[in-house]
DNA sequence: CACTCACGTGGATACGTTTTCAAGCATCTC
DNA sequence: GAGATGCTTGAAAACGTATCCACGTGAGTG
């Protein structure tokens, strides 16, 4: 940085103190006069307070950070466009981390948070509640945003959850614990359990009887909606789970095409599970919809261009990332609280009737 | 942030000065036996030094800023994680901005940088150099990825560029101008021209005349590098610009083929607009490839997903990323100069002879 | 032995801002 | 007219760090 002018700057070019110059920028009380000549000073000069002398003073930084596990997929990007559409209209900085759906990688990034002072954060989970328990302890404001650390959905019984505690909005008021009050993480999720319902009862409506389940990481409330849809007597070999690389996702839904040829329906749990289906599909020469039927989690463009075109349950990726901007910049002044937003089926042509 | 250890707790416990901790700390010269003591100290304490303070008396912020038109488009997504990748290996932060290929919130964005005192950015540039002039006279670094600015293509002859030059490396040595030594700015750029190149010759090896290009914001480059390879008597109206947009995108690849149904093949400059030209086509009853061939600019996942598979040029998104951070980071002891990575033309079904 | 030199060390300062505090001044009230 | 009240204002004190500088100590050199 070359140099800007400071704020001692603007107080001398205009004759007064640099509280007043400080009080003036930031709304504080002032006179017309002194109003006027403080703006018009800075005008002049081109004075842009800086966030450095501001952030130290206060002991925090701005902004926000947000950490996802990838922005190679879609829907991440997706969501990262509403993070950074709320906190330009707010004027915010946000720095970004990628997971990798790592654990460590993601304690390490929330290290670097701390490090930076950014004690607002909104992130897709990839750790537990002992990656974040630190972060929370240490004052943070965390949302979760699409899904909530893993073991944290039931905040009864001796879960291995510790202090952390999440608000679930779906389950029931939690019992009054006996010793510290939990910490709570409110969340901005999509509402699996409804979609991935519909899609469940549009399969079976199709006759679809053996329907598998292509599960990434963090797909667990997916999972248990799955399994709940179903009903129970669910064949535990049509549930599969990969990693979040796309490798292990095409070997997943490979391994699951041949091992299990009598399968006719397969619910892919999020965009690039989708993606693998699709390329494991046409490698072993299933037809989609003939030989085999396809829903994936997450609507994306590319969607349509698939031949034929697939039927999907679209989850609202910006709006989860805006609200969840908006959730943690509120909350200073109001407690927030976790929001589902809706999911809906879009029937386009990967589905057909059971051969 | 509730409260954390400083470098005064530090030296207290450790009964040293707070000059010789930093010292330690930054890896400056001390005696074994300090060292060791101030370090376990350290560790003890859990310390962690703050960001805020170092900044502040550095006057500038560590880490880098990340300027990308959208983080949905699965390139950018690819050149962003390419950026993280490196930044994390530095241990640096990225605040990270979409401008939506919108000159104006790039410069909005650029403000909001220099308020930070962020003064290392890489950016996919979409505004020209009247956006970035203050930026570099400030004494940001930046580093272009994907892109160079509008109109700073040829560096000799009067261009309204005024004082900003760019490396191009493909262009001759920059005449001596008169005034004022130009500002230099490094690029990390796809070798557009030779992708371009090749396939224009893969087109017309097939057979096919009048090939159209469809092109988007800052597309200028491949534009040119179309317009050489082309030849001569180059059609205007087989040349289509949209915004960035996917709305623009498809009626710019709509309208295109509504007025030309005489074209044969399709170049489409990036995955946004190749994604537009399967839809307007397929909705235009256009059979890939039979009446129309396709080849799209950028390797992205579900290129391979559709039906046909999609020819494309591939650029290294991630590698684009990860050398503009390298880049941005070593500008301090290295000057850089503009890298321009290999494309490759992978073939795949969407192109045939033509009818 | 005197002198230099290198090195380890800590005090002090500056970075640019916000915020507290008390002082100054005009207006209002009794 | 004296006291109280309200508003505007500026000096000063933080915030946590890196770095300049001066000081002391030990070793090396003539």
């Amino acid at each position: 940085m070359e140099k800007r002018a400071t704020i001692k700057d603007v107080a001398e070019a205009a004759g007064v103190g640099v509280a007043t110059v400080s009080r003036v920028l930031s709304g504080g009380s002032a006179s017309a006069s002194t109003r006027e000549r403080v703006l018009a000073v800075a005008a002049q000069l081109d004075y842009r307070p800086s966030a450095l002398g501001r952030n130290l003073r206060q002991r925090r930084t701005g902004g926000m950070g947000l950490l996802v596990p990838d922005l190679t997929d879609t829907f991440f990007g997706q969501l990262a466009e509403g993070v950074l559409a709320c906190a330009r209209s707010a004027g915010e900085p946000v720095v970004i981390g990628s997971t990798g759906d790592d654990p460590e990688q993601e304690s390490e990034l929330i290290g670097m948070l701390l490090e930076q002072s950014v004690d607002r954060v909104i992130a897709v989970p990839s750790g537990d509640a002992d990656t974040w328990g630190p972060a929370i302890r240490a004052g943070m404001t965390v949302v979760f945003a699409d899904r909530q650390p893993a073991g944290a959905q039931e905040p009864a019984g001796g879960s291995a959850a510790g202090d952390l505690m999440l608000l679930d909005g779906l389950a029931p008021a939690p019992p009054a614990r006996p010793a510290a009050r939990p910490l709570e993480v409110p969340a901005v999720l999509a509402d699996d359990r409804a979609g991935i319902r519909t899609a469940v009862r549009y399969l079976r409506g199709l006759g679809h009887r053996r329907i598998a389940f292509l599960g990434g990481p963090g797909h667990d409330r997916r999972v248990a909606a799955f399994r709940e849809a179903v009903g129970e007597p669910v064949d535990e070999e049509l549930i599969v789970f990969a990693t979040g690389s796309r490798d292990s996702a095409y070997a997943a839904a490979s391994g699951l095409f041949q091992s299990r040829p009598d399968l006719s329906a397969v619910l892919a749990g999020g965009n690039v599970l989708g993606e693998a289906a699709v390329l494991a599909a046409r490698e072993l020469d299933l037809r989609v919809p003939r030989d085999v039927s396809l829903v994936m989690y997450d609507d994306v463009p590319w969607a349509e261009l698939c031949a034929p075109p697939l039927t999907v349950i679209a989850q609202p990726g910006r709006d989860i990332g805006y609200r969840a901007a908006e959730l943690v910049l509120r909350a200073a002044s109001r407690r927030p609280r976790t929001v589902v937003l809706p999911t809906e089926l879009i029937v386009r042509g990967s589905c057909g009737p059971r051969r």
